[in-house]
DNA sequence: GCTCTATATGTAAGCGCTTACATTTATTAT
DNA sequence: ATAATAAATGTAAGCGCTTACATATAGAGC
């Protein structure tokens, strides 16, 4: 069943028959609605390679991840998949690694695959020197390049990203104000994020003058069993801490473990800020106190920027939200500002 | 740049070209270099759309999942993902709320863009009414259809699971045989695997003559509170139960927040059985002893099930893997079999 | 050296669409 | 009614590939 099928079933030409499928140049509206009966009757659908030949695209766009079973990603994912078809576009996932070489021959694959545009899930694309970052902007060269939770000024490439540094800021900064010293900053290393994070929590100190111990500022990467045990490390090596700031929830959670492995009573003894407010921070006892990043909305934010951009009109090349402190049962300090829905 | 182009720089006709491309016919192997070597310098690559156009496949594969934040998804997607690509094909993600009229809408779309198959992500997706599979058999008639975590016998449908059935049988059995009888299915009702284990369950008590309270297999879906706050309106009814078995990890967790707020003790004298192996297992304390499915196994298996299939060879209607119970801290009579990687 | 076969390469016809341009038909103004 | 204009439709040329078939070249056997 093609073109030329229906075309002969309506008696008229190939052409009327892609123009009602294409609704931009005018038919009459007896034979568009004699057409749209055949193709309603005979379940006619157009063969997308012929159509993207003909267009130059297949109304598809790339997901690219790092390491894709976590919590963030899967969540991300799922939004922008329900945020892109709700615009009727389909999404390719593609999972990489953490390696440049792999990221950069994913991209190109997703891009022979002739995608609209490519969104970088996760922040963890965007390498601190510059030049690692080529492979960006020789995609975003071809395509618009959307980064969700990341930031890189760039030709065509446009962000949707939460201000992680400053809800840093801002938490360490009542931990401050109320005269906790003993902090610890415990991130993963390899993301725009982790950096911000990173600096949100030192100017927090540097803002009030007082000195920071590096040794306060953890960067690991591993799982919540790792955590914990780097966090006895840590402990081991007499640095006395007892606050953490977790950059996601499964460092949090390992934080916790830690808590319980030292008998320290939380939140009263050993107090613990998750990050990303995801389904794991609901399962620990006692739930962890987190701040949500807002990722729903990133990501409507991201689709919505894209198919600005798709459309031809403007987009910002940025756009941030800022975070919100749910608390729970792992600190005291905060108010929780609202739950935003999901979970 | 396009085959001309190439063919024009290595002096031969677009035929040659294409030949070297595809590797399938004859070409002398000077030639071969020569135009291996234009390509690379170029960085050519053939457009996606005449190719499809012409071979009728773009290699790509449509991975249908139902709701699709939840852990299993995540890790199912993640692990099909990789197995696809190794094996050069790429997915187009399509997660469909519940509702039979979508997934049919969903599927559709996705064999428009032409997919080599479908993989259909979880066990929600065959009802036990024959006829409302319908949508189902009908993308069969047009490509493989694999189902992950479920069965559904049918041409051209191929199906890689994990013997639900059995292990609930298996681990209820071990209860029942240490004497205990107080217990209590939670599972998840729109789901092939959901039956399977309430067979499962069912089964152990048929075998030993035993009666079953039919309020002891308790249907539910929802978060984690909601199957606490469940468990503690069914206790509420008068129904004593000192063991649930859940249908998956989220429940089991609100059968441990059920204990918690029952103070009863864990695993002394409240006994809970996970199901799937996910990292939600690990967050809470103690941590969930649970049911591992070999996800990871189910989805290798499904992609070389697809393979042979794409491939014109024969491949096995089932495969059908058996699940191992992991130890943790909420049951006491079993012996890990082996903790699968991964976490 | 010549025929016969195998191997290498070229030619050209699709694949199923979109769309610029040409043509026909309907509408409006005069 | 008729010319001028707008709307509707048709014609045909791509889009960039694959591949059946035709042709040319090389190798083998005598």
């Amino acid at each position: 069943m093609n073109i030329y099928d229906i075309s002969k079933k309506a008696g008229v030409s190939i052409a009327t028959v892609s123009r009602v499928m294409n609704g931009n140049a005018s038919v009459s509206e007896k034979t568009r609605q004699k057409i749209l009966a055949i193709i309603a009757e005979t379940d006619y659908t157009p063969n997308v390679f012929a159509r993207g030949l003909g267009l130059n695209t297949m109304k598809t766009i790339g997901l690219l991840c790092a390491d894709s079973s976590d919590q963030f990603f899967s969540r991300a994912v799922y939004y922008l998949e329900r945020a892109l078809r709700a615009s009727h576009y389909d999404a390719i996932l593609s999972c990489t690694g953490m390696e440049l070489e792999t990221r950069a021959e994913y991209l190109k694959r997703l891009l022979a695959k002739k995608v609209d545009a490519v969104i970088l899930v996760g922040s963890s694309f965007i390498e601190p020197v510059a030049s690692h970052n080529q492979y960006i902007l020789d995609a975003a060269a071809e395509v618009p390049v959307i980064i969700l939770n990341g930031y890189l000024k760039a030709p065509n490439v446009y962000c949707a990203l939460c201000d992680d540094g400053d809800i840093v800021s801002q938490v360490t900064s009542v931990y401050l104000d109320h005269g906790k010293r003993d902090l610890l900053l415990l991130y993963r290393s390899d993301s725009y994020s982790g950096r911000c994070k990173l600096a949100g929590f030192k100017n927090a100190f540097a803002k009030r003058g007082l000195p920071l111990d590096p040794r306060r500022t953890v960067l690991f990467n591993g799982t919540i069993a790792q955590a914990r045990d780097k966090l006895l490390a840590v402990a081991e090596q007499g640095l006395f801490f007892d606050t953490v700031i977790a950059g996601d929830d499964e460092l949090a959670i390992g934080a916790l473990k830690y808590a319980k492995a030292r008998h320290l009573a939380v939140p009263e003894q050993f107090s613990i800020m998750g990050y990303n407010n995801s389904q794991l921070g609901v399962c620990c006892e006692p739930e962890l106190s987190t701040i949500d990043n807002q990722l729903s909305f990133c990501c409507s934010n991201a689709v919505a920027a894209l198919m600005s951009v798709l459309n031809g009109k403007p987009a910002p090349a940025k756009t941030m939200l800022s975070a919100n402190v749910i608390q729970r049962g792992t600190t005291t300090l905060f108010d929780t500002v609202r739950e935003s829905g999901g979970l």
